[in-house]
DNA sequence: TCTGGGGTCCTAGGACCC
DNA sequence: TCTGGGGTCCTAGGACCC
């Protein structure tokens, strides 16, 4: 059997302990951090998960709860996340040749080779340097395989029977130590195994992930997928789940919103999409992409009981492969004008790229004769465009269509400063 | 009575992840 | 009053071709 080893670092309660880093004040109570719109919590601090709170449940359902503890409740701060996501992701990626950064706070390192070395001690270093030089916590699971990887780093979180100090090396337990564990966790908590198939599983009498472990992957296959028989394997110590280490190229850019209260006018459906669609443009050029359609949707609220549901769709295609902002906002607007209907109250709008193309695959197109040089300034501006709005915030520069008030935008009601990206909010010591 | 069959491509829907 | 956003993969089934 091979000697590869994987590691799974992520950081504990990541957007919380983003937040706690610059701001002392939070450390010790319940804190939450909100989804876009302030709509649901989708990151809780101990304190707040020891009270009950359940990832992703919306806010007002819990508000009441959170104030009789003195919580404290954050907008999200995505630009401060993505930044300090990144620091930790270069610390960590020092410590293996093979790294993939799989989701904002999460790592898989993989060693090869490594057989001379306690790595469990290398996976206290992680932990240790992290936090020295980001002041972020994290988790470190190691197991012969991703899926294994993670269900250590589970256990590396704190467990009433294992003493583990925030690193987990599942070789360093006996095996009947590490099937007692597999048999106290849920199926549905095994990587890879969601809320569906694991009411299906529990049907045919499989309850833990030691169960999955000793099912039988062929038959299993056969009921589920493929997917489901790579995970048994996985838990078996095959690896079957490969490391990517280059994000392979997106196949989709979608850029939506929740708007802040219900829309009518068509005008601030126009603005919305523009806004989106400027959005999508930058990480389509971001990509190094160009994408041939785009779908523009609009949404109504299916919370509201009684309420007239209109989901509609329009696509628009390009004749020519583009990243040009001004072609895509055009697009978006002649989307909504397709599909839009004045009876309706809208909640959600947003645009989504599809069929991308590398950009530089540059295809003539026929019957048109080539600006090359009109086609050169274009994307010198846009590239400026880009530049301005990574070093000055997004939206410094930005097209009319995309309006001024924007009236429809996003609550966030409790956003905390860019720390780190924005030099007006940097932090300041006081003697 | 009985109505080909195999291959490819595309799409929609359903599942999963964070 | 208030319910996120952005992705991927797999499969079944229909269209189409020869």
């Amino acid at each position: 059997m091979s000697r590869m080893l994987y590691a799974l670092v992520d950081g504990n309660n990541f957007y919380v302990s983003c937040e706690r880093v610059f701001n002392p004040h939070l450390e010790g109570r319940p804190v939450i951090v909100l989804s876009n719109n302030d709509g649901c919590a989708v990151a809780r601090s101990d304190e707040a998960k020891a009270l009950g709170i359940p990832m992703g449940v919306p806010y007002f359902e819990i508000r009441d709860l959170l104030n009789q503890h003195r919580g404290i409740v954050l907008s999200s701060n995505y630009t401060l996340y993505a930044d300090m996501s990144r620091r930790m992701m270069a610390v960590i990626g020092q410590y293996s040749p093979e790294q993939e950064v799989y989701s904002i706070d999460e790592s898989f390192l993989r060693f090869k080779g490594f057989q001379h070395w306690d790595l469990t001690e290398h996976g206290r270093r992680i932990r240790h340097q992290v936090r020295q030089w980001t002041g972020l916590p994290v988790g470190v699971g190691l197991g012969p395989t991703k899926t294994l990887a993670k269900l250590a780093n589970r256990l590396s979180k704190r467990h009433p029977d294992f003493k583990t100090a925030g690193v987990c090396n599942l070789a360093d337990l006996p095996p009947w130590r590490q099937l007692d564990y597999f048999a106290q966790v849920e199926v549905g908590d095994v990587w890879g195994v969601g809320p569906r198939w694991a009411k299906k599983l529990k049907d045919l009498g499989i309850h833990s992930a030691l169960d999955l472990k000793l099912a039988d992957p062929e038959s299993l296959r056969k009921r589920f997928n493929v997917v489901l028989e790579r995970t048994i394997r996985e838990l078996n110590g095959l690896p079957c789940i490969p490391l990517e280490e280059a994000p392979p190229a997106k196949k989709q850019i979608v850029s939506s919103r929740s708007f802040g209260h219900l829309v009518r006018r068509k005008d601030d459906l126009l603005e919305a999409v523009a806004t989106y669609a400027a959005t999508a443009a930058q990480k389509l050029r971001q990509s190094r992409q160009c994408t041939s359609a785009m779908q523009v949707f609009l949404s109504t609220n299916s919370f509201i009981p009684g309420e007239p549901q209109y989901h509609p769709a329009a696509m628009i295609s390009f004749p020519t492969p583009t990243q040009d902002t001004a072609t895509l906002i055009q697009a978006a607007r002649s989307g909504v004008a397709r599909i839009f209907r004045p009876e309706f109250r809208y909640k959600k709008a947003g645009v989504m790229l599809m069929d991308m193309v590398p950009e530089g695959v540059h295809q003539g197109v026929l019957f048109r004769a080539e600006d090359t040089e009109g086609e050169e300034r274009r994307s010198r501006l846009l590239a400026a465009l880009d530049a301005c709005n990574s070093q000055m915030g997004k939206g410094t520069l930005r097209f009319a269509a995309e309006g001024i008030g924007q009236p429809w935008k996003m609550r966030r009601g409790n956003l905390t400063p860019a720390y780190t990206t924005a030099w007006d909010s940097l932090a300041i010591g006081r003697a």
